[in-house]
DNA sequence: TACGGATTTGATAACGTTAACTGATAATTC
DNA sequence: GAATTATCAGTTAACGTTATCAAATCCGTA
């Protein structure tokens, strides 16, 4: 039909048609139907986006950045929480394979590639990964310096003369706390001292009790360093409930900052990560990959590879700048 | 053919050929081409969901609890924000009408209905206003009791002796805003109290340009009623630049609370809403419509119109509590 | 044995779009 | 003025699925 020719316009449409046809489609409300459209075209203009839970501000950021950039190129973004739950996110996309959606960016609950990302592969869907790495499939990586991260952080507190510094956090096997682990291991082996991690606090309790534990012990610690966001808002409730004060009794730095860092009772220092930059980053790797898969002829070497920079923000918890606390 | 009758499940298939086709479905990797159904159907299953911001920790929770209730019936959710813009989201709902979702869950920028809902409505596609309302369109509504948390709070503030208690906020026009302030209004009114209202902070900037000459006048305000969530921070924000204590020379009830409102350096008490009720009972009530629009003989009527309580969190910043900060 | 019904499989068409082609004119070139 | 090219409108077919219909097979019973 000539309608096709006025809706997305390029090629030979008289003026005058092009007028009748747009008041027709007007007069009609006349909505083009996005599946027949994609069912011709072999892809949907929509692309998916994987993420461990929306609620946590760091995701929540990076979601809005890539909705954005979505936008910029008219596609809609299929946004979906695993939950964590390795089986949660492979049932998730293979519903966004049967959608046909034109690439994917996920954050990967674990670090080998599930069976449904190596069926999206072999569809020639391009993958990126975000914020963690994913083995096993030809993905693109757009990920954090965690490990660097980490290491300013650990050495700012070696440097304010602790020689005790504790790293708590949950679940080794995610890609990011293992390489802020690294991190913080250099930093101790640095400095000469010896690593402690427990890496096992699934909740607010059981850090608790850690703590507790942790601090009756004679020869205390006298820093903390939290491997992730939950982790620390956990271990600032230890310490509310413990009635510790910060930095005096405890100095602490978390990874991951977040807005309501400077409002605390001792405003805390952290890494923070540039959640708006990764996710924005990572769209851009995305579609430039769906670019290419289109057009047969370009070929020239893409990045494919991202690290982002963190930036430790000195506040009070560290036991900088005590006195504006 | 054949393999649509295996994979819908249903009719007559004997055991025989349905076990060669799952072993030929799983020999060549096949998945059903949602878009192909979609077009023969007419709707996909996709619902949509709009909301004003992402980053918000109370809509954050509001996507999450319905993306869970659209998986329990295997549909998958199209998240977008508006950014508060009613332009954007009016494209939005554009390219969700064109994706041909199966239902609506919007938190609407502005009372008035948008062309495009009107035209959703007119396709009889289901349509649920969450948080706020929404007028001009046959729509189901889920909202919390916003002039009666309110009412409750600035009473609670009243009744700690506070006589000059100012409300401040954002956006007025906001059916939420609007609701609360009511509130404010009733209890203000209630005790023989002036109320005194500011609606046209954006930034934490103006807020504390606000507060610095509220509390330079002679009879000075005891205590603050913020609106919403960003007012509430920026107030607080606020505080600590000025070096005000909490509740000592201000008290403070924010209208919606927040994971880390126990953690400030006062304690905040806080108007709790429901966010993952809100988010489930509207996409309950959006999955009952659809399923009423596609039988046509049940037309029992349904509720279209919930209203969730919300929870008075007492914590220190109103006054009470204020030896546990 | 023949007949009605239950069970199973296959064929056909249609959903709305657009790529590729067919013509038909109008404009330009030599 | 003839040949070429540019501009415009319309036709046809195909994308993958499923509703509907048609055909084939099997079973039990009169």
């Amino acid at each position: 039909m000539t309608v096709s020719r006025v809706v997305n316009g390029g090629s030979y449409v008289s003026p005058a048609t092009e007028k009748r046809v747009k008041a027709a489609i007007r007069r009609l409300g006349y909505t083009p139907n996005e599946a027949a459209r994609m069912l011709k075209g072999q892809r949907a203009r929509m692309i998916g986006l994987v993420v461990p839970d929306l609620a946590d501000s760091f995701f929540a950021t990076c979601a809005n950045a890539v909705q954005q950039v979505a936008g910029t190129h008219g596609y809609m973004t299929l946004i979906v929480t695993s939950e964590r739950s390795v089986e949660t996110e492979s049932n998730e996309i293979a519903m966004m394979a049967a959608r046909r959606i034109a690439g994917l960016l996920i954050v990967p609950s674990r670090v080998g590639a599930d069976k449904r990302l190596r069926e999206l592969e072999q569809a020639e869907i391009p993958l990126v990964a975000l914020d963690r790495t994913l083995d096993g499939v030809d993905a693109g990586q757009v990920i954090v310096e965690n490990a660097g991260g980490a290491e300013e952080a650990v050495r700012h507190l070696i440097a304010h003369g602790h020689r005790r510094v504790v790293c708590i956090g949950y679940d080794a096997k995610v890609y990011t706390i293992h390489q802020r682990i690294l991190g913080y291991r250099r930093a101790m082996k640095e400095a000469g001292l010896q690593p402690e991690m427990w890496t096992n606090l699934t909740t607010a309790e059981t850090t608790e009790a850690l703590l507790r534990r942790l601090m009756n012990e004679p020869d205390r610690p006298t820093a903390l360093f939290t491997l992730n966001n939950v982790t620390t808002i956990h271990a600032l409730q230890a310490v509310r409930a413990m009635q510790l004060r910060l930095p005096a009794d405890l100095a602490l730095i978390g990874f991951d900052d977040f807005e309501l860092a400077p409002l605390l009772d001792t405003p805390l220092t952290a890494v923070r990560q540039p959640a708006l930059e990764l996710g924005r980053s990572a769209a851009r790797m995305l579609f430039d990959m769906i670019r290419r898969s289109r057009e047969v002829g370009t070929d020239a070497k893409m990045e494919r590879r991202i690290v982002l920079p963190t930036e430790l923000i000195l506040r009070a918890s560290c036991g900088c700048n005590s006195h504006s606390s």
